[in-house]
DNA sequence: CAAAGATTGTCAGTATGCTGTCAATCTCAA
DNA sequence: TTGAGATTGACAGCATACTGACAATCTTTG
């Protein structure tokens, strides 16, 4: 069997190569997002840094970044930020001077709350143009494939770390 | 029917949303990309709007930001460090003094054509931990949600505008 | 205990991405 | 033709992301 002939270089490649289609999602994504949370200035990855800390009150920021599979370095200043809005007070560790802990405030408590129904009107908009079974369908594939590629991104997803900070760990 | 009990707040409610897996997704997706063609100083977006380029030479910078869906503002900077990697080169435009033209210089042309294999292997990895027909549903059903959700994106796909400066569109 | 090694938070540098603004320029209509 | 409106490229400002480095600190090992 002869090898495949090369592609033509074409912008049609890229509107249908998965790597363009993920990005074009993800903007979509967070478009979606910001719209329907424009009332609460909170972006998506503020608010998901919000919800692993009311999860997990107490972690540290390293934990937390393993939590939601977020670069550290790029959560110093997402913490930073939340610090800011009064959402989220650091308190140094008692037993390890490097690390500080992470807790909500009551306005941090408070905003989680109050988003909740806009952040769920927005994952479900991204979703609305298919038919229900179809959304399922991509919702079960697109689990799986992260799962699995877990470990080919710079920061794999380690839920279980969250729990280490309680002395239940491994 | 009563109304649905309010969620939990819970971390597991974020690991399962769209949005949350679309940015997982998409994170994955680039440092695949980054890995298999670490050895072209290329990123995805800078792929993208070479090859663009390649397809509709003398092409501006509006347009080209329509064809690939990318934002004007970070398109600027993309099309900077093109030009300092010596891989396009902008013309003034004879006719419009305010529009500068795209083209791909010979630099430009041979790295494209020396990335493709790479490109294409990273695409082809994104995909691999699922079964061949999975891959193709996830694709089919990707496809058709980024393009219903198309104006929901700031930058939405508009392939032909590619045209215009032709002469050729509306 | 002391040295080697690992961890934590931070920072500098680079690259998207979005919002909003602006001057220069072009188009179109009165 | 001229003035209103649109377009183009540029910029400032903010918010992810990733790489690589660093000092302070903790842990492990000899």
């Amino acid at each position: 069997m002869p090898s495949k002939p090369a592609a033509p270089i074409t912008i049609d490649a890229v509107y249908a190569a998965p790597g363009y289609l993920f990005r074009r999602m993800q903007q979509i994504a967070v478009s979606i997002f910001m719209e329907e949370c424009k009332a609460f200035d909170l972006t998506p990855v503020q608010y998901a840094a919000l919800i692993a800390i009311h999860t997990h009150p107490g972690i540290d920021a390293t934990r937390l970044s393993a939590v939601i599979a977020f670069d550290r370095s790029t959560l110093g200043s997402v913490i930073e930020r939340l610090q800011a809005k009064d959402y989220i007070e650091r308190k140094p560790a008692p037993e390890d001077k490097r690390i500080k802990l992470l807790y909500l405030t009551k306005s941090g408590a408070a905003i989680l709350r109050e988003i909740i129904p806009a952040v769920e009107r927005a994952q479900a908009r991204m979703l609305e143009p298919l038919k229900p079974a179809d959304r399922k369908a991509l919702m079960g594939l697109l689990t799986q494939l992260v799962d699995l590629n877990n470990e080919a991104s710079r920061v794999p997803l380690r839920a279980e770390d969250a729990l280490e900070h309680l002395g239940k760990g491994g």
